[in-house]
DNA sequence: TCTGGGGTCCTAGGACCC
DNA sequence: TCTGGGGTCCTAGGACCC
């Protein structure tokens, strides 16, 4: 038995927890760059903001329903999520963390489904209670039937308020008949319409399908998503965490940019966020890719992007070599003349170890150990002084790539200077 | 005028090996 | 006229997730 939970409309409870007046009112967060609507409360998806609409398009709606409006703040969101994450870690032994705001469970253990109930019912009483965050649970013999059975809660089919268990329900064939295809964990945008092509539009007929016949048809991830509804369970809980593959660091600009000066302080600043990120997880990067992009909603004639690959020859961490072949790359991919809307560093090729090959005739370099001292200096002292304490010079050569951010909250939780002030009369 | 960021996995096809 | 069989590895592109 798996369960999910699941914090219902995530960023707009964490923007509530520190702004209660806005309970029961519509509220939806933007994107970076205040681009698109990406988080959305109940009370705003009732007015019908769409997921995903660029927020120029729904301004006028914005006013004329006043619906508040956030920049996304992801500090503030992160420091949540560690907390809800931390809460339920203590409650019950093995939890993966799926994404900011799910994780899941193995409920083998819990004996029967009230026990099962009043466990979840417990983390849901707790979280709201330290965090203020309200959650959703989902339980299920498989962990897309524990996603599906969260579904039910968050659309009000369960016979419970914030909980569901898919075991409990009286007939499951009857509850999946009524739900789309396209709701179920692993069914996309692309999916959905050949599934229908099929003849498969419910839940139900995508589980009495048969597993080898969608196999064929789609590949083997379908196939398990089949399984999975059918109650075989084939995506086990993942307690560690995989190594990571890839670190990427991309925006959206503020404005269009053609000057070659605000690209190099963009990817500087890109370089070395990634690097940070880089040691944080104690990872190592063997190759790069440094992307540039012109709108990509242009007509195609016009639509630009261009990337490079770089191979590096010596697995690093060490944010200035990563600049330094960074701006080294940007110098065969700029051209003049092109309104840039978009950039990005890619780390890719990561170990855990340095790949180190020594000169056969030279013994090892002092390089290695200075780098490192002074990657964890620079570190340390961004660290304790507060982001950006020291920093590349290349990075301020020209800052008007930022994005806008014209609607963010307060650091409620991370920054000293921007605690919740109370004033008392 | 204006459209996010960061990931993973799978497959097909090409290159290469004996 | 007629051109094998069985592998591995890598990469690009597609699909999916939040």
């Amino acid at each position: 038995m798996f369960a999910l939970a699941d914090c219902n409309n995530f960023y707009a409870s964490c923007e509530r927890v520190f702004a209660p007046q806005l309970e029961g009112k519509p509220i939806v967060i933007l994107s970076n760059n205040d681009g698109c609507v990406i988080a959305r409360s109940n009370e705003a998806k009732a007015l019908g903001v769409p997921m995903g609409t660029p927020f120029f398009k729904i301004k006028d709606m914005i006013q004329h329903h006043k619906i508040h409006v956030f920049s996304s703040n992801y500090r503030l969101y992160g420091d949540l999520s560690n907390r809800v994450m931390m809460i339920l870690a203590d409650m019950a032994p093995e939890q993966e963390v799926y994404s900011i705001d799910e994780c899941f469970f193995d409920m083998r253990h819990m004996k029967n489904a009230s026990q099962r109930l009043d466990l979840a019912q417990n983390m849901i009483d707790r979280v709201k209670q330290w965090t203020g965050l309200p959650l959703s649970i989902g339980i299920g013999p498989t962990k897309t039937l524990a996603k599906l059975a969260n579904f039910l809660v968050k659309n009000k089919r369960s016979p419970r308020p914030s909980l569901c268990d898919w075991q409990a329900l009286e007939n499951p064939l009857i509850v999946m008949e009524n739900i789309p295809v396209e709701e179920v964990w692993g069914v996309g945008c692309r999916a959905g319409p050949h599934l229908r092509r099929l003849g498969i539009g419910t839940v139900r007929e995508l589980c009495e399908a048969d597993p080898k016949r969608i196999r064929r048809a789609f590949s083997v991830v379908m196939e398990r998503v089949v399984m999975e509804l059918q109650g075989i369970s084939c995506l086990p809980l993942e307690i560690i965490q995989p190594a990571r593959q890839q670190i990427m660091v991309s925006r959206s600009f503020g404005v269009r940019i053609s000057k070659k000066d605000a690209l190099i302080s963009a990817l500087t600043a890109f370089c070395t966020r990634a690097s940070e990120k880089l040691r944080e997880k104690h990872l190592y990067a063997q190759a790069l890719c440094v992307f540039v992009s012109a709108n990509r909603f242009a007509e195609k004639n016009k639509a630009f992007s261009k990337s490079v690959v770089v191979p590096l020859d010596e697995a690093t961490q060490d944010t200035r070599k990563i600049i330094h072949h960074a701006l080294q790359t940007l110098n065969t991919l700029y051209i003049d003349g092109v309104q840039y809307q978009k950039a990005g560093v890619l780390l890719m090729d990561l170990y855990d170890k340095p790949l180190q090959r020594f000169d056969l005739f030279n013994s090892p370099s002092s390089g290695c150990t200075r780098s490192t001292t002074l990657m964890k200096t620079i570190d340390q002292l961004n660290h304790t002084f507060g982001a950006h304490t020291v920093y590349f010079a290349s990075e301020r050569l020209n800052s008007q790539w930022r994005s806008r951010r014209s609607h963010t909250s307060p650091s409620y939780t991370t920054s000293w200077e921007e605690l919740l002030r109370i004033y008392a009369r």
